[in-house]
DNA sequence: CCACAAATAT
DNA sequence: GATATTTGTG
């Protein structure tokens, strides 16, 4: 077993996207949960409502358009501390109503580097305790909710016994697109046996998660926010990967093409885990501000969400498919 | 409550 | 077609 991953946390950094690689793009993504939540609207504050733009729905309780998140022109600064002047929750009036209720997520899309840190957590914390949640905790991507990863691992698992079951024979010459996410990544041994017990696997040194693109300025700036209401905040400790819309890769291998689209997401319960049965890795722990709405999943264990700060929409990428918006968690670029 | 797998829906 | 959601089970 060439487990050298002595520094697979270095392969794994270095294998991430540089900021100046990635980030054409200047869209962030912004839970509309939270959105809604802190009733964020365009900076414009001149009319408290106007929640419709010319879009015109189909019927239903489309809830807002999660789009619409237009920054002004500098987005980039600092914190503008958005929030706060939207006050007037009480009585909503008008746009007010419990929109927020019946929102649905965007699809995911899982691009080959989504998976990457997928397959790396897996990998590393040994099949045995890769379940969705804390395969979830461990990738700490922004958006990223539990039913994303249950779903993907599903699909991974089977994607799994049909690579066994053609070990040798086989004409597989054929493998379905699907499969060509997974091949994306080549697969850990471990995973074709299972016998394998995560005791080799060296658990993360307290990883580190990610932190590349210069929107990392935003969520220090968040994450200073958080420790000002949090003062037990620890130094750089990790950092969730904020998610960015994008779609259609730019201009490289070509990986997934724009097909497939989604709604918005929401961050629910993504926040960190403590041991709590097992103490594995080090709980952490952000302040965030949640909001009415949502019962909150029962505290559990401590989940926070960092909070983002830049949001803007793509508007452009539901046209290019017939309305379907697609999100897809930091650009791609085959690595 | 959570994980899982299969079916079903979008 | 890819992902989400539902359903049933452990």
């Amino acid at each position: 077993m060439r487990e050298d991953d002595s520094d697979w946390f270095a392969r794994w950094e270095e294998e991430l996207p540089s900021p100046e690689e990635l980030m054409p793009i200047s869209q962030s993504l912004i839970s509309p949960d939270l959105a809604l939540a802190f009733d964020i609207r365009t900076p414009n504050h001149g009319n408290g409502n106007s929640n419709q733009p010319h879009h015109h729905h189909h019927h239903q309780t489309t809830p807002p358009t999660p789009s619409q998140l237009q920054l002004p022109s500098s987005q980039a600064n600092s914190s503008a501390e958005f929030a706060a002047d939207s006050a007037d929750l009480g009585s909503g009036g008008a746009a007010g109503d419990e929109p927020a209720r019946t929102l649905k997520r965007p699809r995911l899309v899982w691009t080959p580097q989504l998976h990457k840190r997928f397959v790396d957590a897996v990998a590393h914390l040994g099949i045995k305790n890769a379940v969705p949640k804390t395969i979830m905790q461990l990738m700490s991507v922004d958006g990223l909710t539990r039913e994303n990863v249950a779903s993907h691992l599903q699909k991974y698992r089977l994607y799994l016994k049909r690579m066994q079951g053609l070990s040798s024979g086989g004409g597989a010459g054929s493998d379905p697109a699907t499969d060509r996410l997974f091949a994306s990544s080549p697969v850990p041994a471990h995973f074709l046996h299972p016998n394998r017990v995560p005791s080799s696997d060296h658990f993360m040194p307290s990883f580190v998660p990610i932190a590349t693109l210069q929107q990392q300025q935003q969520m220090a700036a968040a994450a200073a926010a958080a420790a000002a209401a949090n003062p037990h905040l620890q130094p750089p400790q990790f950092h969730r990967q904020i998610a960015a819309a994008h779609f259609g890769s730019p201009t490289n291998g070509g990986f997934s093409s724009p097909t497939s689209n989604g709604q918005f997401g929401s961050p629910t319960s993504n926040g960190f885990g403590s041991p709590t049965t097992n103490g594995k890795f080090d709980p952490s722990f952000l302040a965030v501000r949640q909001t009415q709405q949502q019962p909150i999943q029962r505290m559990s264990t401590p989940s926070l969400h960092s909070p983002v700060s830049n949001y803007v929409e793509d508007l452009e990428s539901a046209n290019a498919n017939g309305g379907r918006t697609v999100l897809t968690l930091f650009p791609t670029r085959d690595d």
